[in-house]
DNA sequence: AGCACGCCGACT
DNA sequence: GTCGGCGTGCTC
């Protein structure tokens, strides 16, 4: 018999013979050339007319369940992703191996399970209205706009509740989940052992275990993880929920390159169930297609009224009157911080951006000091006198001579939150201050600095957005926004959207209840601009209304379908003139918008040049065909998160 | 990913 | 003319 069969890789689906029948979704073992590798059977298939390879080993008698292979189908074709990388999200890591007999993480039967106790998940008069609200709206996907401390959990947990009294499975998606401690704490008061939790620090062969027993299971479970959760092999799933829907992790960037929240919809769509996206800050673009299929539902009132509405200042970079103790701490923000030192509150320093200087210049010929590998500028580490690279890891002792003119004097150009460290010490040395980026080892996780910094040990916590997702400080009563700006002048459609998140994010580090004072200092060279405006308002609303009109203007999702398409060659020349024919090329279609050619974020790597346009057009279907048709030369990225 | 094939420059 | 560098395309 044959069977068509996608191997694992960057690969399409082959055919090959077996002697025995065998289902859709069985995981078996194939040549594939000289390798052998794991892939899934697709579907029987008529003797084709050349010689076929013997599948080699059957993995699992039991097939993944089917919504999963129509995933593989939906990410192929919506994505144009090689049928061999859509099985990879399927699959778990390394699936052909034998593992050590280990202990049946649940059994079959209802007698081992832990029996959920009846809990009654207290709702408020809001919380139930928007519990209806998404009960009655249409569709599958919808989307619970609900403000920060509006108690969206509890919202989630009597769904995913309601879905387990009749035997159905949740999916519960979290952006990270070392810091959804809270989310997890709560399911777990009420779903006890019936919760799968999925994280980054299991092994392997944990990960392969739990796949085995999911794919085993007939009882339904809650599974608490990021993004790869969604593809846990469950059979009898009822609802799909993703936290913080807006979050950058639930995009993969690495190929096949998906969103989470379009994957989890077509699911939702396939199987007919309840999707939940929830965020204070919706993607814009999720706002509008919710909005515009009438599966928007708000919750706008927030359920502990405890809260302190923090007080929030504008400094102007610009006024130097106003940095006049320090050139990047304004002196608003250094009255804050001694007087939370002498009443023993804490200091939030928000930057981001490393190191302490993103740039090295020679003063004489202006020659930039740039990484050997990729290009890009080297950020100067002054603590151990190097120069960093932040996209390969490269390092080197900071010269002291410029390379190319030899003049004996390189100038640190821009600051980062090393610097801002060092300043701060120098303006209060008794001040117990930690900087907490990724230039952090390894074993300094956030965990350790969350628990030094909840029991007060520190006073001064400096650090970039890796801080700001999600941490509950009791004693934090100033949040200072070093640079607001930075970020907004980016050539990228999506700049402004990733701005107001970032610092609604970081605002709501503050004002949580803990404290009666509560305050935001904003620092920017831009006061008036309209998205520090809606972000210090907390105005999602209005910012919406702004970006929605934007996009439309100027033809960008979710008006229109993006793809970048971008071209590697050894010379420039080459690379310039075989892009610039392919933008004429496509600009001939006139359902096509081509923006001209534009050197790619890392623009020259070792192995050449690279550089790409961004194609864009309101027919999906179009854009797919043309980038079908595209020589194997150019690397096409559809929905791209950002253009850079 | 890994490997064969084939085109082009360097060299005995 | 031959060796080998690597760019290109295929793997059922």
């Amino acid at each position: 018999m044959f069977y068509e069969v996608a191997p694992e890789g960057k690969v399409g689906a082959f055919i090959y013979d077996y002697d025995d029948s065998l289902l859709p979704g069985q995981i078996v073992l194939v040549p594939v050339s000289k390798r052998i590798v794991p892939g899934v059977v697709i579907k029987k298939v008529a003797q084709p007319d050349f010689k076929t390879k013997k599948i080699l080993k059957v993995l699992y008698s039991k097939p993944i369940p089917k919504h999963l292979l129509k995933i593989v189908e939906f990410v192929h074709e919506y994505y144009l992703a090689p049928y061999g990388q859509a099985v990879s999200l399927v699959l778990p890591r390394g699936v052909e191996k034998k593992r050590r007999k280990t202990e049946q993480m649940f059994g079959k039967t209802r007698k081992t399970e832990q029996p959920v106790k009846n809990p009654k998940i207290p709702l408020n008069p809001a919380q139930k209205k928007a519990l209806e609200g998404l009960q009655k709206a249409p569709g599958a996907t919808k989307l619970l706009y609900g403000v920060t401390g509006s108690g969206k959990t509890n919202i989630y947990l009597e769904m995913a509740l309601n879905a387990f009294k009749q035997e159905k499975s949740t999916i519960v998606l979290v952006p990270e989940i070392a810091l959804t401690s809270q989310l997890v704490r709560v399911f777990q008061e009420v779903f006890r052992d019936n919760i799968v939790l999925i994280h980054s620090k299991q092994t392997e062969a944990e990960r392969h275990a739990i796949f085995n027993s999911l794919l085993e299971t007939e009882m339904p479970k809650i599974v608490i993880g990021p993004r790869s959760a969604l593809f846990a092999p469950l059979d009898n799933i009822g609802l799909i929920i993703i936290d913080e829907e807006h979050d950058n992790a639930y995009h993969q960037d690495n190929p096949p390159r998906y969103s989470t929240v379009r994957i989890a919809s077509f699911v939702a769509k396939t199987l007919e169930i309840p999707l939940i996206l929830g965020s204070a800050t919706p993607a814009i673009e999720d706002f509008y297609l919710a909005s515009s299929h009438d599966s928007l539902v708000k919750l706008e009132t927030k359920a502990k009224e405890e809260a302190t509405t923090p007080e929030i200042k504008i400094v102007d970079f610009k006024d130097r009157d106003k940095f006049t103790k320090n050139r990047y701490i304004s002196n608003d923000l250094i009255k804050a911080i001694s007087d939370n030192l002498e009443s023993g509150h804490q200091t939030l320093v928000f930057h981001n951006r490393r190191g302490s200087a993103p740039l090295t210049i020679c003063e004489k010929c202006g020659e930039e000091v740039l990484c050997p590998n990729c290009f890009l500028p080297l950020t100067l580490h002054a603590d151990r006198y190097v120069l960093h690279c932040h996209t390969c890891d490269y390092s080197e002792k900071v010269p002291t001579n410029c390379p190319k003119c030899g003049h004996p004097g390189m100038v640190h150009k821009g600051f980062g939150t090393k610097l801002l460290e060092s300043e701060l010490k120098k303006l209060f040395p008794k001040a117990r201050i930690r900087r907490f980026d990724a230039d952090n080892k390894k074993g300094e996780g956030l965990g350790v600095l969350y628990d030094e910094v909840r029991a007060g040990d520190v006073d001064i916590l400096v650090g970039t957005q890796i801080i700001v997702k999600g941490l509950d400080l009791p004693k934090l009563a100033t949040v200072g926004i070093v640079q607001a700006d930075a970020g907004l002048s980016l050539p990228d459609y999506m700049a402004e959207e990733r701005t107001f998140q970032l610092l609604t994010q970081v605002m709501g580090r503050v004002g949580r209840g803990h404290l009666s004072k509560a305050e935001v200092i904003i620092q920017t060279f831009r006061p008036e601009h309209k998205v520090i405006g809606y972000a210090m308002n907390e105005d999602y609303l209005g910012f919406y209304d702004y970006s929605i009109k934007k996009r439309k203007k100027s033809g960008f999702p979710p008006f229109r379908f993006i793809a970048r398409v971008e071209l590697s060659m050894k010379t420039e020349a080459i690379v310039l003139k075989r892009i610039r024919e392919l933008t004429n090329q496509l600009s001939r279609d006139k359902r096509f918008i081509v923006s001209p050619p534009a050197p790619s974020f890392h623009e020259r790597t070792s192995r050449g040049y690279t550089w790409q346009i961004i194609v864009r057009g309101k027919s999906r279907k179009a854009l797919l065909e043309a980038c079908e048709g595209l020589d194997k030369n150019f690397k096409v990225t559809l929905d791209p998160p950002g253009l850079l």
